[in-house]
RNA sequence: GCCCUGGUGGCGGAAUUGGUAGACGCGCAGGACUUAAAAUCCUGUUUGCCGUAAGGCGAGUACGGGUUCAAUUCCCGUCUGGGGCACCA
């Protein structure tokens, strides 16, 4: 009885199924496990073999919690809404809806494939109204609060109004308008129109303007991944920035809590540093500079305050608002140029951009508050308008932009640092001591800084800060694949669809909003969404409905609730199944989610923590990040060589033999043209057709072409640029390829489809094989010819249950003690490797395992029944089978998935001895065996007695005796 | 440019807390079984030198330094691969 993985992963898929094996109670006296996997977005291309890498890794953990007595949640959804599909439908004319249902479709059965523990009857996807009605409630939810920095958590904005009509905002300064201010006899005389407005600068969901490449050509607006090389990627046309109104979530409020909360999260530090920096807190000061001109007055914040007396030049970001009206006339032109440049630089561009500077004067001077040294104020692509007040003071001495960027306009440099500024580079040290700098000279960096801002404070010029990098969050898309807004303007003012004004009288407060049918994808006017383009559904009795929708991450920062109660038709899930699941215990996904989704989501918790509608204010508790695998790709030369009548041709050659003079060619010498670059040439799906020496042969290279559908009488006419320069052992010719790692993805002809390998190998061999990789954590590339130790595994461990010829042959004997201390010794470290995710390492237990008791010939019942519960999580179709078959009468009531995990006897491991490396000078000269509870002073006496170290000591006595016990042993001469 | 992260045999990787570097697997080489093949099994496989052999000596974890009785592991510097940089998800 051989094993047929094919038949055996069916008949157990099909138990499952029949039985409902991984279907997940809110109801149950087990403690509770939450494992997540982050959404997958369901692309045409399907899965390759780099996507369930983390979910493999979960599904395991999962499987072994279940077997360890917990309640798991672990499901599954689809991030539906997205670009992507959109695009698609701009060059196919197929609804998004069509292929989102199609792709969604065509990765559940690749996932089905791989035997997930998934409980699909929880599935979301962020496409279906059933789900975006609530992430348009919980959007009203944002629009409708505010954030108290005294309580520091978000309330609704009803508390806020009834403070503005008690007191005005003398106390609550608005986070979006600093200079605001009204009492309360003001506010009541406020208009709707102006109440709203005021509202708006508080809102956690609010409107504002921001910047977005907008493409005249295609009349719309673009995302950053269709802008390639500063024109758009489709067509090829100029693109610009462009000011648009845009919905805005308020994340810079949570900032800080965003920060200090992340000390308690089991996430990665690496992790932790990129959100921390992403926030970017950092101290500093405002500094005010009265202009020359004297009519207004420039902020600027700085972390360095300490070297205000080395200002030489202010710079202003381009876009700042006080550039056109303090430029003067002579000056007007050229800063009006520069300022249209700049618009076609990406922010990318223009923080990247350190050789060259460019910058232009506006011919306004600015006045130090200190010394009433005239500055001059000029402005540069490096000072971006978000980033604290988009303006800085230059300082040469002590920042190397604004040293190159005074080196580059020859501004004169103020030395604050002494003889330790060169004038060659910037002296960015942060920690000496302040010179040439007045009442700062002599003092410490930190020093300075506080005695600059005291006095900044005393003159009034300027206040202690703290300041943030991370920017709120833009939360419009000027598309049509997204989440509606529930939002309708009366008069221009929005309001949401569940107030009062909007539903009264009108059947229009009804969540979802749904997404209208659209025949055509194409923009709207000015760069609205197409949603704009339907009449019908934009004009409302109430009035019109906001026609952008929102982004891809709007339904991501939530889903992990919707899976704790997928059907609830009244609340995004109840109160009670939030309790019970709570946060979630594992996380995994990549670490290019490091910014975006897992800052968002987090947001989105602390403000429905503090709304009150969930209990705890961070979504995931642990997080791991899983590598990519990578793709192989193969290479080789492309050249051109000229013959001696000088008709040149074009060839494909051997990676290394590019380098040589000449090449012959249907009898003709060609010499090869040397000073041109060679490029490489991809051979399309390489990695399915290489031998083990990287080569390819032209009887392998005609079957890629067939595969690749080419005119086959054209296949002939291609292989005859390729020059044949080695024969292979069976004489077949061949080209010597290049091998190169990298990203798995379609357009580079290198990737490998799970499905093809699970019916090759099976799901299991699949699943042990991605784990047996490597780290999870790491990044390495796939190559398929590897598997096959894995599947030998398989088949290998399936013989120690099942003869080919006779059957099964598990006998009742009793264990020995050495197989009795395999088993267990296998148990302690697949139950290790597993709660510290190396699955690796387990795998290769599994392995050790089997061949010893192969070697051992054991077919022992109490030996094998537990090894088939142990290589459940990582083989759960062959699991099953065995354990069937283990069964009294070949088939037990329930499931291998749901039985218990055998627990290690540590008597059955522990040792009493052991062998000992006994160094001399830190290098190994032999091996002694000692007790483990030998007495030091007897093991010295013994070593120091032996013959060979006797030699290695050479007659000189030992300094010093190292004994770690259980370790090793070292002299040291 | 900035932030994060990695670099160990021909290849994927192991070494969990500073303690025998190369587990396990692939590939390769040789062998057994077989009419043959597949499958399976056995042996060898970091590298240099010495030795018929058993074995011995030395080098070695990207590179250059340092700390330590002991460094793949900790520190400093250099080179280099990957991810992210705010509208891809």
């Amino acid at each position: 009885m051989e094993y047929n993985f094919t038949d055996i992963e069916k008949k157990a898929k099909d138990k499952w199924a029949k039985e409902e094996v991984y279907k997940v109670s809110n109801d149950s006296d087990k403690p509770k496990c939450y494992i997540l996997d982050m959404f997958p977005y369901p692309s045409g291309a399907g899965l390759h073999v780099g996507h369930p890498l983390g979910y493999i890794a979960s599904d395991i953990y999962a499987r072994y919690k279940r077997l360890c007595g917990y309640n798991v949640l672990h499901p599954m959804g689809f991030d539906a809404f997205g670009l992507p599909a959109e695009q698609y439908a701009i060059e196919t004319g197929q609804h998004p809806a069509v292929t989102t249902e199609k792709n969604i479709a065509r990765y559940r059965e690749q996932l089905d494939n791989i035997g997930f523990c998934y409980d699909w009857s929880r599935a979301v996807r962020t496409s279906d109204p059933s789900y975006y009605k609530w992430t348009q409630w919980i959007f009203l939810q944002l629009f409708h609060s505010w954030y108290d920095r005294k309580a520091n958590k978000a309330k609704p904005i009803k508390e806020l109004v009834a403070i503005f009509e008690k007191e005005g905002n003398g106390n609550i300064p608005s986070p979006g308008n600093d200079a605001l201010r009204f009492d309360s006899v003001q506010w009541k005389d406020y208009s709707e129109k102006e109440q709203r407005d005021i509202l708006m600068q508080y809102r956690l969901a609010y409107q504002g303007y921001a910047q977005v490449w907008w493409c005249e050509a295609l009349g719309t607006v673009l995302a950053n991944d269709e802008v390639v090389n500063g024109v758009s990627e489709r067509g090829g046309h100029p693109v610009e920035r462009k000011n648009m109104r845009q919905w805005f979530l308020r994340i810079t409020e949570f900032a800080d809590r965003l920060l200090t909360s992340l000390d308690i999260l089991e996430w990665s530090e690496a992790m932790k540093e990129m959100q921390r920096n992403w926030i970017g807190k950092s101290n500093g000061a405002e500094v005010k500079f009265d202009l020359s001109s004297g009519e207004v007055s420039l902020t600027v914040f700085t972390t360095r305050p300490d070297t205000i007396f080395g200002v030489d030049f202010m710079v202003l970001a381009p876009e700042h608002e006080l550039v056109d009206s303090i430029t003067t006339p002579e000056q007007n032109k050229a800063i009006q140029d520069y300022k249209t440049y700049v618009k076609s630089r990406s922010e990318r561009e223009r923080m990247s951009e350190v050789k060259q500077v460019t910058g232009c004067f506006t011919g306004a001077y600015a006045i130090h508050p200190f010394t009433q040294k005239q500055v001059p104020v000029w402005i540069s692509e490096y000072v971006l308008a978000g980033y604290g007040t988009g303006a800085i003071m230059g300082v040469p001495s002590g920042d190397e932009r604004d040293h190159a960027f005074a080196k580059h306009f020859n501004i004169s440099i103020t030395n604050i640092f002494g003889s330790r500024y060169t004038g060659e580079e910037a002296y960015s040290s942060k920690t000496d001591i302040i010179e040439n700098s007045d009442f700062l000279s002599g003092l410490s960096i930190p020093d300075a800084t506080e005695a600059a801002i005291n006095k900044l404070e005393d003159l009034d010029a300027g206040k202690r800060k703290v300041n943030f990098r991370l920017r709120d969050a833009g939360f419009s898309r000027q598309r049509y694949w997204g989440e509606p807004f529930p939002i309708i303007y009366v008069d221009d003012i929005p309001y949401g669809n569940d107030e009062p004004i909007i539903h009264n009288n009108h059947d229009l407060g009804k969540l979802p909003v749904e997404l209208p049918h659209v025949d055509s994808y194409s923009p709207g006017p000015e760069g609205q969404g197409p949603l704009a383009n339907i009449q019908d559904w934009v004009e409302t009795e109430a009035g019109e409905r906001e026609t952008n929708t929102m982004p891809g991450y709007a339904g991501s920062s939530w889903y992990f609730l919707r899976y704790m109660d997928p059907h609830n038709d009244n609340e995004f899930a109840s109160r009670k199944a939030i309790d019970y699941w709570n946060q979630v215990d594992l996380y995994i996904g990549g670490t290019e989610h490091a910014v975006g989704h897992l800052l968002y989501s987090r947001m989105w918790t602390k403000a429905l923590c503090d709304l009150g509608y969930i209990g705890f204010d961070e979504p995931f508790k642990k997080l791991l990040n899983q590598g990519m695998i990578q793709g192989q790709s193969y290479f080789a030369k492309h050249i051109t060589a000229t013959n001696k009548n000088g008709v040149s041709h074009n060839f494909f050659i051997s990676y290394q033999n590019s380098e040589k003079e000449t090449i012959n060619w249907n009898g003709e010498n060609y010499t090869i043209k040397k000073n041109i670059p060679f490029s490489n040439f991809r051979i399309r799906y390489a990695h399915l057709f290489v031998d083990t020496k990287d080569r390819i042969t032209r009887k392998s290279l005609k079957e890629i072409f067939e595969i690749e559908h080419v005119n086959p009488k054209n296949i002939e006419d291609n292989l005859m640029d390729f020059i044949w320069d080695g024969i292979t052992e069976d004489g077949e010719q061949y080209i010597q390829c290049k091998l190169e790692v990298e990203k798995m993805s379609k357009s580079k002809y290198n990737v490998v489809n799970p499905d093809d390998i699970v019916a090759q190998y099976g799901a299991d061999t699949f699943r042990m094989y991605e784990m047996f990789l490597g780290p999870l954590d790491a990044s390495k590339p796939w190559d398929t010819k590897g598997i096959e130790g894995v599947h030998r595994f398989l088949k290998k461990m399936w013989r120690l249950y099942a003869d080919e010829q006779t059957g099964w042959i598990v006998n009742n004997e009793p264990a020995t003690d050495a197989e009795l201390r395999i088993l267990h010794k296998t148990l302690r470290k697949i139950s290790e490797d597993i709660e510290r995710f190396s699955f690796n390492t387990s795998v290769s237990q599994f392995m050790i395992a089997v061949n010893e008791l192969s070697t051992l010939g054991c077919h022992k019942r109490a030996i094998l029944e537990p090894l088939a519960i142990a290589i459940c999580p990582f083989a759960p179709h062959m699991a099953e089978e065995l354990w069937q078959q283990l069964g009294p009468d070949s088939y037990r009531d329930g499931s291998v998935t749901q039985s218990t995990f055998p627990q290690y006897e540590e008597r059955y491991v522990t040792e009493s001895a052991k062998m000992y490396p006994v160094a001399v000078n830190g290098k190994t000269r032999i091996e002694m065996e000692f007790p483990l509870d030998a007495e030091p002073a007897t093991i010295e006496k013994e070593v120091l007695a032996d013959e060979t170290i006797q030699k290695w000591l050479e007659g000189k006595t030992p300094k010093k005796f190292i004994y770690v016990k259980g370790k090793m042993i070292n002299v040291v001469v």
